[in-house]
DNA sequence: CTGCTTGAATTGGTAAGACCAGTTTTTCGA
DNA sequence: TCGAAAAACTGGTCTTACCAATTCAAGCAG
């Protein structure tokens, strides 16, 4: 089940390597990057492999390739473009409490009645998923993201489906949340229905805690899944940073 | 200095159009995509294209090629993952708003010392940007950055990057953003000054006021920077939504 | 008939070579 | 000295070829 690791692909090796190089500042932003045939014979590689690589730190925006010039260096990565760097499920789900908390208060304000109606249903929806083993957590997804669309900001929306997409991207985290929420079914359905209630309220606090509270109980239940002691150091850090930032 | 539209590249007119497939529900999630041959074929290009095209949604993470297997469906796009879509400077500002606002306030009970320095030094940096015409806001990257890493939170820092770079990739949002700073330039060191005060005391609450201050000042003046009518609407709207959210 | 083995067909991975179309640099004539 | 033509360079794309991993079905053994 932990399916192989996928073969390794040449183009990524690359496009892993030159990464690291612009990590390391060897290519400052706005200098050029070797040529095609450059880069290919530098890591005796074929010109396509390489091209292959360039394209992903294209798609990344790393880079920029002007037609008969060149690639040139955009920016330079962050850890979030060193593949192979997981979050952790703790630190996802911290960011979702600060993040989807406010976009509950400005959906609060946005909301319509129908979209209200579809938050209903899609209760509705997590209780079934609830009820099967293997839940896709299809609803639960579409819950935050419809809330997330009510604040009419696609920069909010993107930033959430992003987060959403790091859950399953990191393996790690998906495990672990998997494992979470198992065992703890009923609150889940509570709490998305006190959510709810804000915004059918539209009472932005309400949202903002509501979410907060929700999230709050997700971070608690993957806290409890992990037994190790290890851990459990991080356990307690984790619960005192959050009461001192919740205080404020 | 708009810079010519780079030349169009046939990859990323064909993953332009297996995203719009994808997301016309065209295939399933877990499906599998024709092959690289059948591609080819099909939309008359070479496998080498059809390959780049492939690779640039297998790094947005849409896709998971299997060798010798196939390309499988791994989520379905979002707005996000169309090309050409861009979020506006305004959405953008209102998502960094709710969000560094945060960012901010749990930054207070972790930053150290050090990173209080840099913060000093990155805002003198800043206000000597402002000094030269083209100020690269490297500086002012950096500043908001450092206070992402402050929570300690991977996830929160890639969020932020991730809005950052959304700000260079959108022309439109780029350019106002310059437009509006050039005529704009002191508050902004005070701003952040206030910024690293509240940080500086380590005081939640005070370090998200001051954070939201900067950048409800930043969206004023992207508003103020905005003269065309229709915008107009959208400006007083914009103001009373903001009004409403920050009310709670 | 069932189940396992085996090998052909399919599919992605990579290389090499060629030619085109922009861009940049060099060269050389006015 | 300056400007225009030419050469060199660079990315863009295609074609062909062969390798490696995976699939799947035919065929053999039980």
């Amino acid at each position: 089940m932990p399916e192989a690791l996928s073969q390794p692909r040449l183009y990524q090796e690359l496009a892993r390597k030159l990464i690291d190089e612009l990590a390391s500042g060897k290519y400052e932003v706005g200098s050029r990057l070797p040529a095609e045939r450059e880069l290919s014979a530098e890591h005796d590689v074929s010109r396509p492999t390489v091209r292959e690589a360039v394209i992903a730190l294209e798609v990344q925006g790393l880079v920029e390739v002007r037609v008969g010039s060149g690639a040139y260096v955009k920016r330079l990565p962050g850890k979030g473009d060193i593949p192979g760097f997981n979050v952790t499920a703790f630190e996802l789900t911290e960011a979702r409490l600060l993040f989807e908390g406010e976009a509950a208060a400005l959906a609060a304000t946005q909301i319509t009645d129908t979209e209200i109606e579809t938050l209903e249903q899609l209760v509705r929806d997590i209780a079934n998923e609830n009820q099967q083993r293997g839940g896709t957590e299809q609803a639960d997804r579409e819950f935050h993201l419809t809330i997330a669309r009510a604040t009419r900001n696609t920069a909010i929306v993107d930033t959430i489906e992003a987060l959403w997409q790091l859950r399953s991207t990191s393996p790690e985290s998906a495990l672990l949340h998997e494992k979470a929420r198992t065992a703890n079914i009923k609150p889940v359905v509570d709490e998305h229905q006190a959510v709810l209630e804000a915004l059918r309220n539209r009472d932005p606090a309400a949202a903002r805690a509501a979410m907060r509270s929700h999230l709050s109980a997700v971070l608690d239940s993957l806290l409890f899944a992990t037994e190790e002691k290890a851990i459990e150091e991080a356990r307690k850090a984790a619960a005192s940073k959050r009461a001192r930032y919740s205080a404020a």
